[in-house]
DNA sequence: AATGAATGAGTTTTCATTCAT
DNA sequence: CATGAATGAAAACTCATTCAT
């Protein structure tokens, strides 16, 4: 409306980029605001008419960081409902794998975050929820194919757990060791054996 | 007879043990020397006398952390080979669970090396170290069950990265949400989904 | 108008003139960054806006402390050049003196810088540089007497190097027991002794 | 007279000599008092059995240092006295440089101690009588000279101030920079020139 | 006499934060 | 809005000194 279009949500998000770029390059610890600043093309001080305190940067960077990625695969599982579930799990890895291309830089950043859920309440409240959510996600998928019958009448919380927990598992371990394994055929080939252990195999011939 | 004792290599253990303590609690940056030395009821000056710096600590540290649940559980796999390699899988998950449910408050430090080792090499090269031990042990393991015909002829390669990404991801999840899954039932449920996928079924009637 | 002008060169030379007193007084190692900064009326942290450390400042301090000096005398023996050479000599000493008068306080400076040319390649460098400097002017005031038929044919270098070797040897005994002699009166007895000895006399025979 | 004689002096010595060994080389301050313990070949504790403190090793290095110079001069000049004092001039000019030799890797120290005499009542009262017994020994020399009728009739406690200073003087020339001057050659050459102004010359007249 | 482990006061340096311009 | 000079609290590290053995 206003002529001059509130900058201010503008300037916040340059900073949260400059910072993701800084910390995932430094720390948390390591980078001083200064760092943040020349990233973003501001003073040192203009931060801190955008942002309280380097904390607050922080913890903006929690929310910014974590639900982007959420954000982005609950509309993609939300989208497509109409084919078997199977490939959709296919599809949502080849999704994942893509995110993880992306994100490998920032992944210390989430370690970070992980250390401080550790001692920090609110952290690990946010957190809690972001994995509530893709268990939410997951198991949801999952209880659509057992209802549509290609799932064996397994705990779909559980089997949503084990879903979640090799998407993270496998990307701490490309994270560490990128040369020793390909994201996205290895997530792939986890899924087909977690696939295999989830599908009903009418006569079993199957491979 | 014995003109004091060598205690160097006492004192050297106890103050990692207490770095352990305090790191988990309060993290590498925000941990002063001063708290380890009040920790391990020693004298700040005193530390300098064992370790160089606080980076050599943490250094110290990032052996003693990850190579004690290693050798754990590599005596552990080496130990009983006769069973059915599936008992073998459960036995050492609830070994693994076992070791989580002691480690939980450890885990923090975990993440700040996992942080760590996006830039820095030699913490990096030591984790890829780790980690490429864990999947050999697991991928001999799997093997085992494929040449004794209890398992498909799968990968065993890409289903040991499988295992071992279920254990970590699991970690995190739990580390994060110790209410919302139990440690050591989920571990089981997702090994049994794997090991659905993995086994061989002559005909086909569930497990 | 004038957007804040360049004060930086500034606060340097005031911290310059601060380490000064302050060193003077205290000594390289006993003066603590506190107390500079106490003296030039800014914060510790200040400091370090200006000078990268402490080590910065006493270098830096090593140059503005001794050319300052010379870059006097020079213009001085590059001015007046029409007399008789002895009365430059004369006029010269009487201006060391009261250099000297001025400067007794920060001698302490001179010394340890001397103390720590001993171990330290750069200081040493510069010191040898400024001692260079003198001597040749000194060596260029002779060389001008013995042409002019004042002095004898003597070496002017040596003598350059006797009279430099006056300046500073009077220097130290005065700084350590100014009691016992008037520098300016003993400067000058010592000088005329020297003159005695460069000065060709009439009658003279003898070498 | 006991069969083990007190052992405690000479371990004093030794630590002293190692003391100054070290002191040469770092420097008051940069030097700990385990360097000088691992230089004497003794442990930190047990300097402390025989100086009360790091200040106290100075304290009588301060001693040791300038006193043992100053008892081989006084030694010379008080022996030789029957030559020309001209010839017993250049003796001792000879011999200062041959100490000057020996000692141009210890003059860091003298340094030190002349800076802390800037702020230091004793060692500033020290170094003061030290000079002064200095200027007595040459005065003496000199005024012997004058009473012989070898030297003009000058105010000998002046003249021996000019020599101590060209021999102070020269020490610290030469020891920034020993390429440039030849000590042994330049303190005869300064000495020369200061000769020819004490020298009664036969025919000369001028004052 | 001698050792060397332990102490802890003391100092440099860093950097998040403030604020006058 | 923006700047960047200034602040000062905080922490790693050093080392003279002590003391139990």
């Amino acid at each position: 409306m206003s002529p001059r279009p509130d900058v201010s949500e503008e300037r916040r998000s340059q900073i949260l980029e400059a910072a993701v770029k800084t910390f995932a390059r430094l720390g948390f610890q390591q980078t001083r605001m200064d760092d943040i600043a020349q990233e973003v093309g501001l003073s040192k001080g203009a931060l801190y008419l955008y942002y309280k305190s380097k904390d607050a940067i922080i913890g903006s960077l929690l929310k910014y960081f974590f639900s982007q990625e959420y954000n982005y695969l609950r509309a993609f599982v939300e989208t497509d409902q109409q084919g078997r579930v199977r490939e959709q799990l296919l599809l949502l890895t080849r999704h994942v794998a893509t995110a993880m291309a992306r994100m490998t830089r920032f992944m210390p950043i989430a370690f970070e975050f992980y250390a401080i859920a550790g001692r920090d309440k609110e952290v690990r409240q946010f957190l809690k929820e972001n994995f509530r959510d893709y268990r939410v996600l997951f198991s949801r998928l999952i209880q659509r194919g057992i209802d549509r019958g290609e799932f064996r009448a397994v705990d779909a919380g559980a089997a949503a757990v084990t879903l979640a927990a090799q998407y993270e598992g496998l990307a701490l371990l490309f994270f560490v060791d990128p040369q020793a394994l390909q994201y996205a055929e290895q997530a792939e080939a986890s899924l087909r054996l977690l696939l295999e252990g989830l599908e009903l195999r009418p006569s079993s011939t199957k491979s």
